[in-house]
DNA sequence: CCGCTTTCTCAGGGAATTCACAGGAACGGG
DNA sequence: CCCGTTCCTGTGAATTCCCTGAGAAAGCGG
């Protein structure tokens, strides 16, 4: 797991005061909580959390979050009837609900409907980090601290996080999912080194079992598209990770 | 999955003070006034909700909304008799009725004549957002922010949401009206990726209980008749959804 | 009531993507 | 310069994801 603690300074959000953003995580199992809290303290926001229904309604109360993080399976209530009680006193709250992959069908319908979003479990903390941010920036609560758009950036290479495409020096280039995220997660980070266990840990699902080096392997394909010919953005820091910064 | 809506800034509706504009939900069945209100917050709207009749006429009262949504079976009284008491004191609130599909349809067009509008259950949230709008904007309570009349453009493809049709550089295209809510959506999110679960949050309606692939489906059918030949306009994102953009 | 349109399910086929494995290359310490 | 370690990448297989034809069911207009 990961230790470092600076927050990314490029599109940081904050709130109109310019204090962090709050976040409330609801979840009953604290591993989890755990592992969801770090991740986003580690984006500088506050967060508190909340292992249950009630929990999470006395404390939205006096947090006042500015994004809710809500398991759709609670142990007390109905994690709809937990965002029922938000919504009454806390309207405009957006809410990212963390769901099983299969009850995907039928138990979602109309929760995206006010514009909130979910994440399937297993999730990967780089998809609901994005997803968070998206939501944050959207509903208006918080104020991007440099106009970023929707869009990354490091010297000619460009990723469209609406969009999911990506560019560099003009040329379109296409890149799956799992690189987008990888890519992503990269340049969210310019010019700093990420091992290989931090990126495991962000960009694949957190019960990923697989070998560690599918991160190898998924940086190889994207210096082949990226890097082709040009001057290497990605660079290997042998011993300890991977880092992309501008080309020159 | 991916990204959530972010609000149509394009064709947004404000009050002539420049204050949102105020919806009045009337129903009694919670979960429904809920869906309704996210969604009607999300389109920047201010939203009161009541569950009766004589709730109705008292929010109308302190809250003086801009529209109402009526469901025209209420516990205590009949739709019809809030209608009298709300145009009695607040005469020319336009009213989305809210009606079974079976119910009669005579009784509704006579509501209807003076220029309201009526949605059968269930109904698809685009569909309510939709006619709202049309009642707000032909009610002249609000204010267009920028002139968008009733037609989206993204490159050479018109929609215009009055009359339901469509062109394409020009040449009409025919579409039935699940291609037409489908397409609606995602010219009111041109070059953002919308995963199919949002699409089956807000295009279908909310107790469709199908499979997710009448997403792919529709998406074939408009690509059919949009894309035939020309320069693919809809684009699909392997993992993540689809999206719209102009062909160049 | 009949025929046409529209909506939706089902299932097969095809293609893109993910991932394991393994041999070879590059690196760095001694 | 040698050797162990770390990293790179080709190959191929399994899996997931997507597209679409065929046809059943439901709706609509005459």
């Amino acid at each position: 797991m990961t230790t470092t603690t600076a927050p990314q300074g490029r599109t940081e959000l904050l709130r109109p005061d310019r204090t962090p953003v709050r976040v409330l995580v609801v979840d009953d199992e604290a591993p989890l909580t755990e592992l969801l809290s770090m991740a986003l303290r580690y984006e500088g926001w506050e967060v508190r959390s909340a292992g249950d229904g009630a929990a999470a309604v006395r404390a939205a109360r006096d947090f006042r979050p500015d994004a809710v993080v809500l398991d759709v399976m609670l142990p007390d209530m109905d994690g709809l009837a937990v965002l029922g009680r938000l919504r009454r006193e806390y309207a405009d709250v957006p809410v990212l609900f963390l769901t099983a992959r299969d009850a995907v069908e039928d138990r979602i319908a109309g929760l995206t409907a006010g514009g909130d979003d979910y994440v399937t479990k297993p999730f990967s903390l780089e998809e609901v980090v994005a997803r968070l941010r998206g939501l944050i920036r959207r509903s208006g609560s918080a104020v991007a601290a440099e106009r970023g758009e929707s869009t990354l950036t490091v010297g000619e290479l460009v990723l469209d996080e609406d969009s999911h495409e990506v560019w560099r020096g003009g040329e379109a280039i296409h890149v799956t999912a799992t690189e987008f995220e990888l890519l992503r997660f990269l340049m969210r980070n310019p010019r700093r080194v990420l091992s290989k266990a931090q990126i495991l840990d962000r960009v694949w699902n957190y019960d990923f079992g697989g070998q560690a080096n599918v991160v190898e392997l998924y940086i190889s394909y994207l210096r082949k598209k990226i890097d082709a010919g040009r001057t290497p953005m990605i660079h290997t820091r042998r011993g300890a990770g991977y880092l992309i910064k501008p080309g020159e």
